[in-house]
DNA sequence: ATTATCTATAGATCTATAGATAATGC
DNA sequence: ATTATCTATAGATCTATAGATAATGC
């Protein structure tokens, strides 16, 4: 009986470049210890992409537009501002908690190496932004309506980021501090989303 | 005429090693790149500092009980708790302005070395502990009359700190992203930490 | 034949230290 | 004498590639 062929080097280098730079980073990973964590020869890291720069970008990118694609869950439903905000709101928590090292590596990388802020430029695409504008005029109709306070849609952004990127920046930190278990961490974190919402939508009453 | 003597090497080679550190972080930053800048030989910074490792460290914890002293401002005068809460925010909000890349150092050496969460128990002194018990102690009081919903402290605290280390987090890539000059930044920034005052206090509206 | 894998190694770092030389404080 | 500075270098990485060998697809 053969061993099972799904044994793609080219894949679980990838997978264990994600993993490796998802922990620590660009800098602090290097192609040695990716190929010993694959179990393959460290000329196969160069083999199949390059340069240990070249196999971080397109990890880096796909992880870019992933985040950014949090946003475009184009919810065409026929609901209220309100609810449709606490489902932006709880979207983009989702997304960061199934990939709670993305923001690190976005940070890590956009701070030590500004020059891949281009490379953010692009993924931005053009959905993410249409997704805000139409957001931005459901939320001057409401304004004008009333129901709301007078508020700009970047301010509101930059708070929803903030709070939901944060707790997930921190949480690994406040784990080993507290000493917090699973479940405990976990209920933290289904309280902190709720909470979030609560803070958002109470900070735009009238 | 001599020159002067205020080339004071040991101190040069530290102050050199803090804008590094904060500017790429520790594993971006070699002896070599702090030498050059500082302007003396590679091997002065071992002669001074032994190791790398040391040098970071005393940065690395001076930074850490910095940013926790901002929470320290005890304030005893006879104000009630609105005002208060504004000031802590305000304090907090501007010791991160004054020292805006000290949270990325922290995020950065916690995540890609946990052992450094120690370092930070340590510093985490009784003083700052024991302002967050007293503010609690004033949360009680006020949620007892009914003037703010119940709440807890650590749901503030951690909404609070989100939403201004964001802000700084974010704003070096912000300003690329946007191009925008140093006047506009600046404005932004005023205008965040009124907003963040803003929403801090509409959250804890009954 | 082509593709995948390994061995070996060049060349560039980087940290840390040993040991020589220069400057400074009594 | 002691302290500060420099030169030189050991020893450990690390990235990337060249070239040999093994596996695979026709």
């Amino acid at each position: 009986m053969e061993i099972k062929k799904d044994h793609d080097t080219e894949k679980v280098i990838l997978e264990t470049a994600e993993r490796l730079f998802l922990e620590k980073g660009f800098a602090m990973t290097s192609t040695v210890e990716i190929a010993r964590e694959a179990g393959c020869n460290q000329a196969m890291v160069h083999y199949y992409y390059r340069s240990k720069e070249n196999l971080f970008q397109s990890i880096f990118e796909q992880k870019l537009k992933l985040l950014m694609s949090s946003f475009e869950e184009t919810n065409q439903k026929e609901i209220n501002f309100e609810e449709r905000l606490t489902q932006i709101i709880g979207s983009h928590f989702e997304m960061i908690r199934a990939n709670p090292k993305v923001p690190f590596l976005i940070f890590n990388e956009l701070i030590t190496n500004p020059s891949r802020i281009d490379s953010l430029k692009e993924k931005m695409g053009s959905r993410t932004l249409s997704v805000f504008m139409q957001l931005q005029n459901e939320l001057q109709t409401e304004i004008d309506k009333g129901n709301i306070c007078q508020i700009d849609m970047i301010d509101l952004a930059f708070s929803i980021i903030s709070l939901n990127v944060m707790l997930f920046l921190g949480s690994p930190i406040l784990r080993i501090i507290t000493k917090m278990e699973d479940a405990e961490f976990e209920s933290l974190i289904e309280h902190r989303k709720k909470e979030h919402v609560r803070i958002i939508l109470a900070s735009l009453k009238p």
